[in-house]
DNA sequence: ACTTACGGGACTCCCCGTTCTT
DNA sequence: AAGAACGGGGAGTCCCGTAAGT
């Protein structure tokens, strides 16, 4: 009991520690720029010390990168109904889970995009991210369909799901005043009916 | 005539240097791995300063990561005859660039997938590096099927495709005994008759 | 004759590359800041190779550096009437000087000094640039007060100039409204009276 | 206690490095000239790394010009007795900071003098150190005369006293039997009775 | 657990020679 | 003979990791 409360007390203020961290971050790169702002400038905004830094986040770039949407996304899709395509549950996952969100969220969902997709290091770098969250569904999907996860159409399947999000955050980052979850929505939509072309 | 000639040789020359650079490079990466390899080996290797290294490559990365074959591609593209739909034109490109490859020319762009899916980083740039190729061929899509080059629909098919073939390397780099130029047509065939699974 | 006049082309046109590259060059400063401008973003600009620009400017600092105003100011203080304290000469070379300017060299005199002393490297090498400035001076000064270019009366006096020049530009770098040449005579005016305070 | 002294300890460790340092950098400039010593053999010698030698000196000119009199000479200056001119008071605090060194601390002055003013770069940041070391005495002057540090006279008068300094270390530069001190001191003492010349 | 100190590699820019071209 | 290309190399900054305290 009394070490759980301990615990929860830790956990608790290293969250409070790393979204401080996040928090200033994200508020220098949009003030300064990405490259323009050091580590060190972060640390010391957040009043820790620059090890302290990358004891919550591997690299610079994982302060933007890093998001636990992950299991809420894989939990989601496990949960659809199973006479769904499986293309049909990508998308009510992904549209139930940006549903779970608050406004707030959303705002600060939006803002990272328009970040990560700026600079070409985090483009690159969340792309590689997805990719292991994809496998993460891969599983998921294997289940589904009774493959295994890695089977080549598994795997392909998930390529182009990848494929999508990263063309819907794209086309967001070059068009700020559309709706991303819409706009991601729609690009699952089209798939159910086919590849668009 | 002498003009052309002279200046055939400087153009050589540069390209002699800059092969030189990759081939070192790639050999020490394969001996002793990517990060353990550091630019000035690699310049020592060659035989140049490491500031020349960084007058050919603009990263570490890069070096790697550095190919031509957008142009061919892209022209390939072109030529497709205008009565296939987009992802069969795609796919037909796809194959004659490759069947256009010296064996040995095979053997090395299968060695570089090899080694930039190992490494985290190599694998986040190349996707970037492929997004901005397929912009290039969003440009010859738009035009084939006689849309903007920004449309949603041209984007998302053009996600859907670098989604295909990150997933195809990915497969690839898994499997290295596959033969990695089928592998992807046959990504790309399943596409003709709608998404797999 | 024919060569003479080769020459003054030639000349002519030394001299407008010249103009162009400090032109280019103090706008971009002006815009991006000095450290922000690299010197081959000059070169492109002003339409040369990085390596003319090291010919007509040893260094980049030179290009906001380099001014022509040495040999006028000695000539203007050797035209001074032989009755006038060394302190008074000076006073009187500087004024000349200025006053023989157009106002929109006088306007290109002042940006310079505005970015001279908000860049730390400029303010140093403008005031070496000025210590070598009045060595020169110090050689026209012995010969008015029949003494040693190198006696230490001179070099001290030398030097006060130096303090006078240097605190009217930093003030005027601070107070932009105020009047450059007016800072400056009023400095000299003081030292007439003996030292200020 | 105990914290105070590791503390101590610290500290005391720090600044054996940076003696460190800048001994073997002293010396290598001396035995090989200024431009031919470069920062990683200096930290070869100091048993650091380069990037160590970065941590504690800004700049390889700093190594040089670094020095802890800045606040001695402000405090002298504000020790001295209230009835002397503000050229007397400057005057005899320097003569006060000179007469606290040690014979061995005045040769080391004396040998970084000659090195300084021997390398361009290096006299011209000491004059712009110097600016800002004055700026510091601005204040003090400006409480002794009941006036703001940022008054024109107050700034004209410092800058008078910077020129004196650095006429008074040029000269010693070109003459290295006279004696430091004494030439600064008779600078001043010139000032006391009006401009020389 | 959190910091300080340090190492080291990537990368950029400045600046300068040498060579090659025109 | 003038100028551009090419390359070398040093200074400096930043990221990131590790070891040693505390």
């Amino acid at each position: 009991m009394e070490k759980e409360q301990k615990m929860g007390l830790r956990e608790r203020k290293k969250a409070k520690t790393m979204a401080s961290i996040q928090m200033h971050a994200m508020r220098m790169f949009r003030e300064f720029g990405y490259h323009a702002t050091t580590v060190e400038q972060i640390a010391d905004a957040a009043e820790i010390s620059p090890s302290t830094f990358f004891r919550y986040f591997t690299t610079k770039e994982d302060v933007v990168i890093t998001d636990n949407y992950d299991p809420i996304l894989v939990a989601a899709f496990e949960e659809q109904p199973s006479d769904l395509t499986p293309i049909q549950a990508v998308r009510c996952a992904m549209r139930s889970g940006i549903e779970g969100m608050s406004n707030e969220e959303l705002e600060t969902v939006r803002e990272r995009i328009q970040i990560i997709m700026t600079v070409p290091e985090l483009r690159a770098s969340t792309v590689n991210n997805m990719i292991q969250t994809m496998d993460l569904i891969a599983g998921a999907i294997g289940k589904r369909v009774g493959k295994d996860p890695g089977d080549v159409d598994v795997r392909t399947f998930v390529g182009i799901v990848v494929g999508v999000c990263i063309s819907a955050m794209l086309y967001f980052s070059e068009h700020p005043n559309e709706n991303f979850a819409q706009l991601l929505d729609e690009g699952f939509a089209k798939l159910e009916s086919g590849i668009p072309l």
